[in-house]
DNA sequence: CACCGGGTGTAACGAACGTTACGGGCAGCT
DNA sequence: AGCTGCCCGTAACGTTCGTTACACCCGGTG
């Protein structure tokens, strides 16, 4: 398969590519951005497709210690051929002795994404989506890492409807931006770990003027918990060394598919703001 | 039929089989036997194999309508190639009954964070750690929607080393950046996508002045690419119907992981840090 | 400034390639 | 028996291949 299980070759050209010189790297860039297919055409269409010449490609092959093109071709077929027959036995977990701290941290994110993923439940989604959806004006807050999540809902909204807009940052703004808030507006905002003290004010005063508030938190005794329409609240336990944005972001997106599918002209906004990032750029 | 999914080449050839002389049935038989790798080798050891000489297994090809055994192998492998392409389509986007949206969407996510740990490979993170942590100053950069992965790389390792910023948008404030960036810096830039031009420009131009340069990105021949000391590329394929920032963020993840791990006294600096936000705020 | 080492492209080489031309061989038909 | 059509291998052809040799350019060093 391709990039979703790398062979052991794959492995050699991407580990030396740093120490290789411009005109080798050329040739292995192309080599993994069609792999392994690139690698099955003549050496020399290989150095044309890299603009290089043949020789560059041969020094290549030799430097990273094979016996010329024709082995390394051999090296390929056979390690694609091998893959192809190891598909069918593809659920070797891994299990290999003594996992390194990469593999550790990659364990972590795939199954705290998974709990994350499992722990929302669809009505909830749907709901949200609706209601991001159909309100007059949306704002987005979050505290000093959740901020990135905020804005990032923000900005992919804003492709899909008018009136969507961050929460700013500093008091006397964020004051600003309050006095307009009433009954058809909605709040997002993504509350964790250490929680924001403003960001609960900011939530409570908002649902006391009337608006729909969703909370993106990690427990459902969050401080702007009470004031929350819909809670979607991520499993704390996923939580590793580091704080866990990947999954928020994840949760964020299944929110946008869902924005994305309960607006059928999205399509033609998308190409509207490109044409005109274009134009303006 | 050792290949799950044979393709219509496959098929030509059974088809035809029963209607071909002995000779060019035994080419057939190793072709199908060991389906698609024996097309790639030449035509020579192909007719070695089923003990026929080479003139037989040209003439099938042309019997058979392909231009020649070039013509025939281009087709072998673009079949191949496109099989490959569809087969993880299917992995990604699921096969069950009817599942909903947001189960397809989830389903995605998890497939996609998957393959994405899986491709990235724990040398190049290594390396990639110990160059942020080493380095004299990290710049990070990153395009309209990858550049809150940047964002988010630049706060989290702010919190383990002094000395981290982003390069700022504007041209002329990159100016002011791009003039004090020298040869013991580091630029780890996202690209993605539609990919910006400014950012290959700037990487270039970094490059140029002697600073490693880390790319994150989705292709291996993404335009900044020939700029790059290290490349972290995420499968391109496991991108859903919107924009992946999930691989984007849980890679970074990885990374500083690695980073922490490198640096022991971090905690430290960590309490540090908090201890001041609160002093601050 | 001269020097040096590494990286690269151009040009030329020999080898291997796929193809074509040709002739022997064999079955089936007249 | 002779003829005909098809299949197939041998031999030679021209092409394309991967490799090597060599000269140029560039950045770093004494």
């Amino acid at each position: 398969m391709r990039p979703v299980a790398e062979g052991p070759i794959a492995e050699r050209l991407t580990e030396a590519y740093s120490a290789l010189p411009e005109g080798e790297r050329a040739i292995v860039r192309v080599l993994l951005d069609d792999y392994p297919y690139a690698a099955l055409e003549s050496l020399r269409s290989l150095a044309a497709r890299a603009s290089v010449s043949p020789p560059t490609a041969t020094r290549l092959f030799a430097r990273l210690g094979w016996d010329g093109y024709a082995d390394f071709q051999k090296a390929i077929r056979s390690e694609a051929r091998e893959e192809d027959r190891s598909r069918l036995r593809q659920f070797v977990s891994g299990g290999s002795a003594a996992p390194s701290t990469f593999e550790q941290a990659a364990d972590t994110l795939r199954s705290g994404l998974s709990g994350t993923l499992g722990s929302v439940s669809e009505p909830v989604l749907t709901a949200v989506a609706e209601l991001l959806m159909g309100s007059g004006a949306v704002w987005t807050i979050g505290g000093p890492l959740s901020e990135l999540a905020a804005e990032y809902l923000a900005r992919q909204l804003a492709g899909l409807r008018p009136g969507v807009s961050r929460v700013p940052g500093p008091p006397q703004a964020r004051a600003r931006t309050m006095v307009d808030i009433g009954p058809r507006h909605t709040i997002v905002a993504y509350d964790f770990r250490r929680y924001s003290a403003a960001t609960a004010r900011f939530v409570a005063e908002a649902r006391k003027r009337g608006a729909h508030v969703v909370l993106v938190t990690d427990a459902w005794d969050a401080p702007p918990a009470p004031h929350a329409d819909h809670l979607i609240a991520l499993p704390r336990e996923a939580a590793g060394p580091i704080a866990p944005l990947t999954y928020e972001i994840a949760v964020t997106e299944l929110v946008l598919v869902g924005c994305a599918g309960a607006a059928p002209g999205s399509a033609d906004r998308l190409d509207e703001v490109e044409a005109l990032t274009h134009t303006l750029g």
